[in-house]
Parts: structure tokens; sequence; C-alpha cells
DNA sequence: CGGAACATTGACCCATGTCAAGTGTCGTGG
DNA sequence: CCACGACACTTGACATGGGTCAATGTTCCG
């Protein structure tokens, strides 16, 4: 499809948009853009706010989630940097942003995006694609929560963060967890026992070491893929 | 945010883009755009296929869905008349497209979208907002079988089917299915089973009554929307 | 009328949730 | 440098919602 060949590097990791090479007048716009502090543990924004901002996480992470009024969360993805928050249809955000460590995003006025759109015909096609990719990634998570196995889940979650670090040239068999366990398993519709559980069958399984417990050494790549793909 | 302001009718329904007033270049495409029919059980297009096309539908229903190699299947959501399916970035479908009944789609190629996105410069804002409210709906989702029970998943899945008809004028509290119990709980999360009982126990309830298995008279909406909020 | 496909119901089981101790690990203050 | 408290993680024992397997109903269409 032609729209499709448009597409610069259709990254698929849960939660966030990768801001590949973009128009002109966006990388403009980032760069000028001001730059904002966020704490660990603080919002970004929060569902209901006015989305007057869209944000560029430059360092540090980002959860995004939904709360039930009972207090049941669905984290919705992790944001890195280089990825790119906010972006919607409706007038308030749809979703909490929160830092899960301290933070800086530069954040990019919906004004001047709207300018932007207007006057740069390559801009409309550049967030059809963003929303492509969050697509993309939203429907790999669908799959993972509404089939998969608690240890499958596992296995999906980790093998999708060894597959970012390979696109960034990163060693793909080492990976750091910034968030904490609850995130992940509010992330992967698990308990955070069941998620620890998870973990250390794992590591019985000699499929990965676990030196930290935010330091996850992946030993059997292939084996992981084979358990996500319920083979 | 201004982008957003440029929406119309941001609908979110499972697994679909309505395509409402569009841009003319769009209109006129589809206008000329050749119909195809598709039997019960037919492929519209398979998980794999090139995506040469995207189809609007016009009449019948479509299952949008993803399988694991095991036989899993997640079905991402419904089509009905007025949605847009086979939208994406990749050159491949990601999904496959079944249809539940006999169906009629108008077939826009590929090659012409993006005539149309070059010379309308509002078209890519239109694919955006389609792509964002698909997100919006995916997210919906997301949460229910994250994070819900399976009677608090069947209400959600119930309601949403309701707010549709709304939309569209009927009446809301008559719910046709079209799908089998199997479409429905792949789509949730649940075996047929599983939505089976639970149709019986909101049948008990007097949250819903049931004269036939694919038709659905919702008793107290009110009810049923504190059930699916976890209230 | 007969048979195929779909839906419902029942009995039982198991993966994951719940509740309750522990066990690191880290940062702060003495 | 150590002691302490806070917080996150792990582990164990037990409960349970929903899955599995099997039988029975129901609807629809040839």
């Amino acid at each position: 499809m032609s729209i499709q060949s448009l597409a610069i590097a259709a990254a698929r990791t849960p939660g966030y948009y990768q801001s590949s090479a973009s128009s002109p007048s966006l990388e403009q716009n980032l760069a000028r853009a001001p730059l904002r502090r966020v704490e660990a543990k603080e919002f970004l924004f929060a569902e209901g706010d006015t989305s007057s901002y869209v944000y560029r996480i430059e360092t540090g992470a980002i959860t995004l989630y939904r709360i039930l009024r009972d207090g049941r969360r669905q984290v919705m993805g992790f944001a890195y940097p280089g990825d790119i928050v906010g972006l919607g249809i409706d007038d308030a955000h749809t979703m909490h942003a929160q830092a899960v460590k301290p933070t800086q995003v530069r954040c990019l006025s919906a004004a001047s995006l709207r300018q932007s759109a207007v006057t740069d015909p390559a801009l409309g096609l550049k967030l059809y694609e963003a929303m492509a990719r969050e697509l993309a990634a939203a429907r790999d998570l669908m799959l993972t929560i509404g089939q998969r196995s608690a240890m499958e889940r596992l296995a999906s979650f980790l093998l999708a963060l060894s597959q970012r670090n390979e696109r960034n040239g990163q060693d793909a068999s080492t990976v750091e967890l910034p968030m904490t366990r609850t995130d992940i398993g509010d992330f992967l519709g698990l308990t955070i026992e069941t998620v620890s559980r998870t973990f250390t069958r794992l590591k019985l399984m000699q499929l990965i070491e676990l030196p930290h417990s935010n330091h996850v050494k992946l030993r059997d790549i292939g084996q992981l893929e084979e358990l996500a793909e319920g083979g």
C-alpha cells in the first residue's frame, strides 16, 4: 500500500510513538520546544487534563495507564527517550502519564502542531504513521493479555524490550527494567506475585538470569520466542 | 488540541474506523470504488496478504483477528457498515478479516489513496483521526481484557454495542449479535462456555433478556454500566 | 425429517489471585 | 561505617474464577 510505503522504520514496541525521520517542520518545532523536567512518580499529565501539549521524551521513562473506579489499573505502555506521548483526537487526555524515574521531555504546543499540520502536507501522514505504530503495539498487547499464559506474557514482554534494544544498537540479551513489578503486572494483566513467581520459573528453566530484580539477562532468546508464540 | 478539534464524531467502538464526513477526495474515491461481495466465513483478506486495498463496509459484518501458532485467537474487533478496514503502515495485513455474514465492501486501491493523500492535505489528518479512534477502541478493549471479570467484560461488550446503536439513531436497549459465541469469547479473552454461563447469570440478575441467542434486550443500562466500571 | 452447527449446562480441575510472612536493597541519619 | 526504616521483591499456603471435558438442547436449513 502506497501510504504504507511512506512509513519509516515501523517499530512495534508497547505503548509509544517513535519519532523517526520526521517532517522538517516537526523537527524544527521539537528543537525549539521548551524542556520540562518531571520527577519520579510525578505526573506528566492525568486522564481528563486538557491536552494542550504533546511531549517527546528526552531522558527517563513514563508509564501510560488508565484506572477503573475501584483502583484496578491497566498500563497501556511505557514511553522511552525518542517516544512521543499525548497524541490523540480528544480535547482531554485519555490516560495518565506518570514518570517512573526522573525524566525530561520537550513540550510541543498543540497550537504549534496545528500550524505545522496546515502548512506541511507531510505532517498529517507522519501523525498517521505514528498512530498506526501505536495501534500495532496496542494490538500486540491485546493478543498477549487476551490469550497468553503468565509465562508467555512475561516472555513476550522481555522479548519486546530486547527488540527495542536491538533497534537502538544495544545488546539484545541484556534488558533493564526501569519499572516496578507492579507496573509490569498491571501492564500484563497479572499480579505482582505472579510476575515474581514467573520470573523465578524462567530462571529455573535457565531461560533468563536475574542478577538484580531490575536487570535481566536473556540466555536463550530463541526458546523464549518459542514460548511466547505457544510453540 | 487543535488537531483534535478537527475530529468529527469521535466514536469509540471496538475495532473499526468510522468514515464520517471525510475529505472530498476520499468520498469521491469511495463513490467510484468497485463493490465486492464476500460470503459468510469467507476472508476479505488474511494476515500476511499484500495490503493493496482498503475497504469500506457497505453491508454485513467482518471479524478482525490474529492467531497464535497453536490456534488461540484474539479477535481485535468487529467492523460494521460505514467502517473502514485494512489501513496500516505495513506492506502486509497484520490481521485476518473474515465475514461473519454475507457482506459487501467498496475497495479503495492503495495507489489511489496515495494519490489523494498527496493532493489533499486534509486526507492525512483524516487518516490520523481514523487511526486515533481505532487506538482509543483498542485501549478500551485492553482495559477490559486486562482487568475486568467475565461479567464485567460481557457488560462492557453489550454496552459498546448499545452505544453504537445510539449513535446510529437506533434503540439503545436492543442489541443484535451477528457474531457467534466463539467470536465473542475470542474477543473478550473468554471461552464460549464462560460467555454462555455469563449471559445466563446476567439474565438471572434481570439485567438482560435473551429471547434468542443472537438478540439481547438490555433491561437496566445504568446497572450494567455500574457493573462494567467495577462500581 | 434429519443432521450439522451452535449454544447451554454440569462436574471437575488448575492457573492465577489472595492473604500473609519473610527477605533483600537502598537511602538517611547518627 | 553502621543502624534503621521504607519500600520493593520473593515465597508459601490456600481460595477461586474461569478453563476443560462431556453431555444435552436448540435452531436452522437442506
